[in-house]
DNA sequence: TTTATCAATCGTAGCGCTATGATCCGCGCC
DNA sequence: GGCGCGGATCATAGCGCTACGATTGATAAA
């Protein structure tokens, strides 16, 4: 089929949609250069001379040119573009990540196409596949557990790939994140150092939420570990303060003896708190609550709620660097692991 | 310099970039079919045969197949991206309409492309004009207000653009969104209907948040035509509990009276809640609170907090639809605005 | 003077795809 | 048999840019 004899083509009478962009070409011609040199002053700005700098830098003003970073994708077989894949920027924790990340990406001229996996695997999978057709500059994941096929397909590319949010098992090239399992051992710890004997903690749903869960795992292993009784009582729903409510009703219902929780985060927190208000159950008098998270009203509260910070706004400011230095040229370091820490913010819940 | 005469070019021994990447070509070989059938079948599988599709479909499994965006948006003229641009996505309002608009996107394979304002007019400009060198299928922009520059941009591309989250100005095209002054005037008409009749406005960060100053307008005007006293009380700080509990013990210093107030959103009227807790002040029998947005912890508070739910989520799923109709040929109304409404919800905090 | 070096600039060949218009071919109809 | 029609398929010309390697011209070293 590609072998046909053709005749002659005759008028390649062809107008191909116009479009109105300026390109580069016209820049070059105004500036009086090549186009070359402009692409280089675009890239490069300390490479070309004072004085071919100056007459692009007026071109592209008169002409109020816009690079097309498109063409500039495809030409340097990489995009502008770093593809960020978190569960959901609804979570707190994670829009500060994205927005931390994309400021300071945004000062390198990089793009985040932002794609959310509601902790679906799968979704992830299929992200992943239409995050590498657009060859981006790196691709940024949640967490260290993804499918088979998502693994494959990463290993096959050359894009760096960064996950986020977790330290602690198998990763694929660059972790930067912290050790659930040590906040949790951290809550546990501090209850029983707040003289707590009978701890319990309430998670949300724990069964999609692997970093809760392992959260979790830190706290029951710690409390074990200093034989002091625990238990875990659990709600599927996401975490909020409702569910909040429910577990600590829950929670007193079962094991009345219960004098501290840790939480899954603060949304849950809050709900203790509140339904320990309803209850007329002194925090932290007679029960002491441990959050997770240090939202927004956490230190607002009533009384304020001793909580964990994650680092999520470093979590997103250190995968931008490595990021840029990456593009830089410094290779990243391979198989580096960034441990960006929490903090226990002691308040008066606990 | 363009004209100058050159010797003949030796041997062009150029070895560009190898890339391992599988290329349409590839999946056309193997399908015995040409490349534009596969791209055909990619776009159109409809418009290929049957046996051809199968055999397409067969390669790009065989081969592992991942088209290439970016080569694609550069040939069609207009990415498979649409630009997002909202001022924070830590703010919970435009996370939810930022989800759900990612959600619906992907399902016709359209890629979100994140930017942050922080509530910067120069900063929007600056990441509409990145956006547009991404020729994006269409740019989603918050509010209507934007700088001069911004507009010129705008009005001199093809791109289609959205303003969400704001109704009751100038648009540029399409709008999707709520009246915030009605938002304000429902929670006065509220207050005023439970019997109160010295009205407040707790304000944070109005003076950049125009949404929050529109809330503000038609709280004032809609008591003044009712009749009522009412006080503006605000602060410069973005929104939170903190401020909230600040806002509301210097209403009651400077105005005692006050026995019912709307918050700039439910962070701040958490806040109050606190406050009043602590001082002693019943809600809502001493002071009816208002709150705006139903975030997570609304309706677990206590007591519950009435509020105003905004659409953030339908904002987005409009927003997609439009942006999904335009690219499958229907134009997209001109100038068209469609009002996503609001719902007050009344709980036990009036 | 010749040669080497270096910074600045340039010309060209793609990058992988899509849109366009052409071609091919089977079918029904005159 | 000739013709028109339309579905399926194809070849080709870019899309706007970057990377490569070459070229130029000035300066330093031999």
């Amino acid at each position: 089929m590609a072998d046909q004899i053709r005749p002659e083509r005759e008028r390649p009478v062809r107008r191909r949609r116009k479009m109105q962009s300026i390109t580069m070409a016209d820049v070059a011609e105004l500036a009086k250069v090549s186009p070359s040199t402009v692409s280089l002053y675009l890239r490069r700005p300390e490479a070309v001379s004072a004085s071919a700098g100056s007459a692009i830098a007026r071109a592209i003003d008169k002409l109020n040119y816009v690079p097309n970073l498109v063409a500039g994708g495809l030409a340097a077989a990489s995009s502008r573009a770093v593809s960020i894949i978190v569960p959901s920027v609804r979570n707190a924790f994670f829009a500060e990540t994205v927005s931390a990340m994309q400021a300071a990406l945004r000062k390198e001229r990089l793009q985040v196409i932002l794609g959310h996996t509601e902790y679906d695997e799968r979704e992830e999978e299929d992200l992943v596949r239409t995050a590498l057709s657009w060859a981006p500059a790196a691709i940024v994941l949640t967490g260290l557990s993804h499918s088979d096929a998502t693994r494959r397909m990463l290993s096959k590319t050359t894009v760096p790939v960064i996950e986020i949010w977790e330290l602690g098992g198998p990763q694929i090239d660059t972790a930067i994140g912290f050790h659930h399992q040590q906040v949790g051992a951290a809550s546990a710890r501090h209850l029983i150092q707040q003289g707590r004997r009978h701890l319990a903690y309430l998670g949300a749903r724990m069964h999609e939420d692997r970093r809760a869960r392992l959260r979790c795992d830190g706290f029951v292993a710690a409390a074990q570990e200093a034989g002091v009784s625990v238990e875990v009582i659990q709600h599927p729903a996401p975490a909020s303060a409702e569910v909040g409510a429910m577990l600590i009703s829950e929670t007193l219902q079962q094991h009345a003896s219960t004098d501290g929780v840790a939480c899954s985060n603060d949304h849950v927190a809050l709900g203790v708190l509140f339904e320990c208000e309803r209850l007329g159950l002194a925090v932290p008098d007679r029960l002491a609550v441990v959050g997770f998270g240090d939202l927004s009203f956490s230190a607002a509260c009533n009384p304020p709620l001793t909580t964990i910070r994650p680092s999520g706004d470093l979590i997103g400011k250190e995968a931008a660097r490595l990021i840029i230095e990456h593009l830089a040229g410094h290779d990243m370091p391979e198989h580096a692991t960034i441990d960006t820490r929490f903090t226990l913010l002691h308040r008066r819940s606990s």
